[in-house]
RNA sequence: CGGGGCGUAGCGCAGUCAGGUCAGCGCGCUUGGCUUGGGUCCAAGAGGUCGGCGGUUCGAGUCCGCCCGCCCCGACCA
């Protein structure tokens, strides 16, 4: 492709809307266009780059036995897939199977914030598998998975696997995103930061002393009563009101130091709606805010922390204003009519599996796997003859986001780098200056790379080095070849990879060889890089090892 | 769908408070010339019903009203 006809040039402006780093670069280096808010046009560059995901998606899917549909609508539409099943699976003998779909959805109700990070309209990969019952589903739940961690590693994006209630999300820690996230420093446990798990600090036990009600003026707050007693937070119990839909109290014990998770909260209680309750709901409970006591309370449902566990002794409200109790203990003197993990985690506490640091951070998910999906009249005949319900997985990947994301973490302050898997064309032939040698060697050079089938996009404009470079570096193809007058007096061509300073000069002569070599290692059939474990691969691509061959520049990244 | 902000040339912006030499700047684009290894320089040029409708006024980009669109923060999702 000759730059001087590409449909969609770059701009050297960063459009004010767009707030994001991957947004400002993909509309920059001409990848997508809006045609309106929230919708975006593929340009010539853009389907080349979704063209190779949805390839590398395919792929995968269909190694596992995926058959590809396309269907109106929306994939996870209950009605569609459940008239599918109704229609096309009637027996144990079809079962199990995959299908899948690349489609456009749209999400007309949603605000477009960070271009393709969140679109009104994606482009989603979307995959069912029908099982005959749980086992068959937890069987085949393993390979799909991989399947999901073979996309993202194609696609070079470095993805952290949250586990959900239903299976996994996989995500990317970035700014952009909506979603906290609570990610284990040292081992590979990961989770949303309302339903993470945390390792619960004990508090010595002691000798349970009787209780006593002490006088505690202006102690409405945790801090303050811990302040005023002279103990730390840890050593008391914290008291919060919520409400249900139909006006229920609940009535929720804490340990101090820790706040609640209102989600965890609702899986506890079984409820969706939950929200804070009114002082006069509290006072009609027959509790007094500030001072509010589970002890010897009662008509309220009382759901506790399991961190009242954790210690002894505790000061707890006396149910009186002014008062607060001394040596409160669990189950002595309250008993709680749940008593769960409903703690809301935070950066610095103890992972549940390894005891080292939590960190917290913002992230968007890429992809998601979930277990147990629902189709109404949805069965199959078993080998008894007798009617069971289909059983469900579903599986779904973002592939505008996808690219969204790989920007994120492949640009630097000049551009793009885009993966080699995954880029719009592999060499980016850059020709300076515009003696007749030069332009005539390179048209002979790009007419050879295209003979031999590279993806050659061609810088034949008439402009200066630097607009040529500097477009290079924005649009980020992984291989960049520069002809000039000065490598011509030498029968040379310059060779640079988008991710690594400076580059070197090749005698003409080698280059379909080196080219060979550098294109063929393609980490997917690299025997060096399969081995790689996949959170290590982001390291790979920044300490790039030197080659051994007459072109010393790495191909890691290749 | 709530709260805040913004709509002036393809892009980025100034001008609006204090109505009248106010249709402007930079980039990009066209033409010619000089350059030719990191967004060169010079010259000439094209391009805008100032988001829309209505109002106030001798006169509106500027003031008032309504509408539309867009951006940000929430809510919600993938």
């Amino acid at each position: 492709m000759r730059l001087s006809t590409l449909f969609g040039h770059t701009l050297r402006q960063v459009p004010s809307k767009a707030q994001t780093t991957s947004h400002q670069l993909l509309l920059r280096a001409g990848i997508i266009r809006p045609p309106a808010a929230g919708i975006y046009t593929y340009l010539a560059l853009g389907r080349r780059v979704l063209r190779k995901i949805e390839e590398i998606a395919r792929q995968e899917m269909e190694a596992i036995g995926g058959q590809e549909l396309l269907m109106p609508l929306t994939l996870t539409a209950e009605e569609i897939v459940a008239d599918l099943c109704r229609k096309e699976i009637e027996s144990y003998r079809q079962l199990p199977t995959l299908i899948y779909q690349i489609h456009t959805k749209f999400r007309d109700e949603y605000r477009s914030r960070v271009g393709l990070m969140e679109a009104r309209e994606f482009i989603a990969k979307e995959a069912l598998s029908f099982h005959l019952d749980s086992k068959g589903l937890n069987d085949f739940y393993p390979r799909i998975y991989q399947a999901y961690v073979n996309i993202f590693h194609s696609c070079r994006l470095e993805t952290v696997a949250v586990e959900t209630e239903v299976g996994h999300e996989f995500i990317i820690p970035c700014e952009a995103g909506k979603h906290t996230f609570m990610l284990c420093s040292e081992c590979d446990y990961a989770a949303h930061a309302e339903e993470a798990e945390f390792a619960k600090t004990e508090v010595p036990q002691e000798v349970e002393r009787a209780v006593e009600k002490v006088a505690t003026p202006d102690c409405k707050t945790i801090a303050a009563l811990a302040d005023y007693v002279g103990v730390p937070t840890k050593r008391t119990l914290k008291a919060v009101f919520y409400a249900t839909e139909g006006g229920e109290v609940v009535f929720v014990v804490i340990r101090g130091d820790f706040k609640i998770s209102e989600t965890k909260l609702k899986n506890a209680l079984g409820s969706a709606d939950l929200r804070a309750a009114t002082e006069e709901e509290i006072f009609a409970a027959g509790a007094v805010p500030g001072y509010a006591s589970p002890v010897a309370v009662g008509g309220v449902k009382l759901v506790a922390d399991n961190s009242v566990l954790l210690g002894s002794n505790f000061v707890a409200g006396a149910n009186e204003d002014g008062y607060h109790l001394m040596n409160v203990n669990y189950p002595r003197d309250f008993r709680a009519d749940i008593l769960a993990d409903i703690a809301q985690a935070q950066a610095g506490y103890a992972c549940p599996r390894c005891r080292s640091q939590l960190t917290e951070t913002p992230g968007i998910e890429v992809g998601y796997l979930k277990c147990g999906e629902r189709a109404a009249g949805a069965l199959y005949l078993d080998q008894d003859g007798k009617a069971k319900p289909i059983v469900i997985g579903s599986y779904g990947i973002d592939l505008a986001r996808l690219i969204a994301a790989v920007v994120e973490q492949h640009q630097d302050q000049r551009g793009i780098i885009w993966p080699a898997s995954i880029a719009p064309y592999q060499i980016h032939l850059v020709v300076l200056g515009a003696d007749e040698g030069a332009m005539a060697k390179a048209e002979e050079v790009y007419a050879n790379l295209n003979a031999l089938a590279y993806e050659v996009l061609y810088d034949d404009r008439d402009e200066s080095a630097g607009v040529k470079f500097n477009d290079a570096d924005l649009i980020g193809v992984p291989l960049r070849l520069t002809l000039s007058h000065r490598t011509l007096k030498e029968n040379a061509i310059e060779i640079k990879l988008r991710w690594k300073e400076g580059y070197e000069t090749i005698a003409l002569d080698v280059l379909p060889r080196e080219l060979e070599r550098l294109l063929a290692l393609r980490w997917r059939k690299h025997p060096d890089l399969q081995a790689v474990p996949p959170g290590e691969l982001m390291s790979l691509f920044t300490n790039s090892q030197q080659g051994t061959t007459t072109c010393t520049i790495c191909p890691n990244m290749l």
